[in-house]
DNA sequence: TGATCAAAAATTGTATACGATCTAATTTGT
DNA sequence: ACAAATTAGATCGTATACAATTTTTGATCA
């Protein structure tokens, strides 16, 4: 039946079986499926995903919708509320600092290492990613450029060649691409493209200590991009939102 | 019926509901469980979980001991293969790397910030743990005292107050202790205690860049203990395993 | 005896059924 | 007309049944 449902349109498959530590099958396909949805913002934060309406669009039963949605919970794409459901996660504030925080610790790190592990196969790897950034930016894809953007620093973790590092990146990738679409603020997406560019310069120089600094930068910068000012709760009642004015 | 399995006696409870992102329930109760069990040893690496044999020691079906297992799958500690079943991992001497090289890069930044965020009451749980992993290393309890050690490294993520990177953590240091059960190679466990004390000085001392120095340390330390040579690989044949001798 | 193949047993993958819980719509009472 | 209570509907949690696959067993033959 349904298999091999993501499109494997080159990139933009930035989750693999190890992303989910499941094996092939059904229930891979649906989580990758749903994964790439989200971080292309099809699918917003909060949106119900309800198991019988997943399980219909994937002509599977719930059984393995549930172990998808699951999965997806573990990795932070999914909240899972007890007799509730699953629902797209809506990162809060204080998760958004800590997630861009830690990029700021791990990121970096990595940039180092693939600096010095890349080849030359690697370089025009990349550069083919950023091309297909570039291309989905033009034609107005704004989804699929963010989504290609997360793909980009995928890519330099599974450089490095460090699988375990390589993981988290990804798990906090996802997460970042919630929060962006919660709290992005800036119109210009085109600052990333320039810190790619100057990240692949270094690379090409073998230049390890450059390349992790750009990366560091690159990402302060990124979350300088957000807007993480406390927002104003939704009053308790509606009398007390009424009654001020 | 069977609920509140876990024995909850005070420490060694490394993971929390926010380990597996799953709602409370019969699945958490059996995850919690099993996560105890191989992080004190009495689960083995490589060691088969077949669904019905869990299922029938927790008293719950195939449907609640699969989620179980495809959590634990998530976090690392249980490898799946398609139609074979879930075992104990049994990580290789690269991850076995990776993993301290992580908590190398994580662990430290992660100590600094507890330092500074350590009040009096923090001060006195860690003196506790302490306490509590000496009781068990004096009772000649290794599976427990390794439990409680790494709940130590848990307990300052806790304190320092960084959801994101305790989660790291506390994923890293259960795939720790299958690293340990498989290559530590050093009979004294009391290294451990001069590193945790030395800590526990710095903390009391809000003294965060000694603490920073003092963990990356003890990490590269406890990594020094393991023996990841490059392992005679069992002989593809049987033949081929006594021809020689 | 040892290797090869076939059948049986055991185990996992998936669908479905039923009870429990939550959500909402409707009713009821003031 | 509004709030509280009740009922109907939808959704989730779990058990179980059957199909698909793997593993084990046992038979056959060189």
């Amino acid at each position: 039946m349904a298999r091999s449902i993501t499109a494997p349109d080159g990139f933009g498959a930035a989750a693999t079986h190890e992303t989910f530590q499941l094996p092939p099958g059904r229930t891979l396909d649906i989580c990758l499926n749903l994964h790439n949805a989200i971080l292309e913002h099809r699918l917003a934060p909060g949106m119900k995903l309800s198991e019988d309406e997943v399980g219909e669009i994937y002509g599977a039963s719930r059984t393995v919708v549930r172990a998808a949605l699951q999965a997806l919970a573990h990795s932070g794409l999914v909240t899972i509320a007890r007799n509730r459901g699953a629902f797209v996660s809506r990162p809060g504030i204080r998760e958004a600092q800590e997630v861009f925080e830690a990029r700021a610790l791990i990121e970096p790190r990595i940039a180092r290492l693939a600096a010095y592990a890349m080849k030359a196969s690697d370089l025009k790897r990349l550069k083919k990613h950023m091309d297909a950034e570039h291309a989905a930016l033009a034609s107005g894809d704004k989804g699929k450029a963010l989504a290609l953007s997360g793909a980009f620093h995928i890519a330099i973790a599974d450089i490095a060649d460090q699988q375990v590092l390589s993981q988290m990146v990804r798990s906090l990738i996802s997460r970042s691409s919630l929060i962006i679409a919660l709290y992005w603020r800036r119109a210009d997406t085109t600052c990333e493209s320039h810190a790619h560019h100057a990240l692949l310069k270094a690379f090409s120089e073998k230049d390890g200590p450059a390349a992790e600094e750009i990366q560091k930068s690159h990402i302060v910068d990124l979350h300088s991009g957000l807007d993480l000012r406390e927002k104003q709760e939704p009053k308790s009642s509606l009398a007390d939102a009424l009654k001020p004015d």
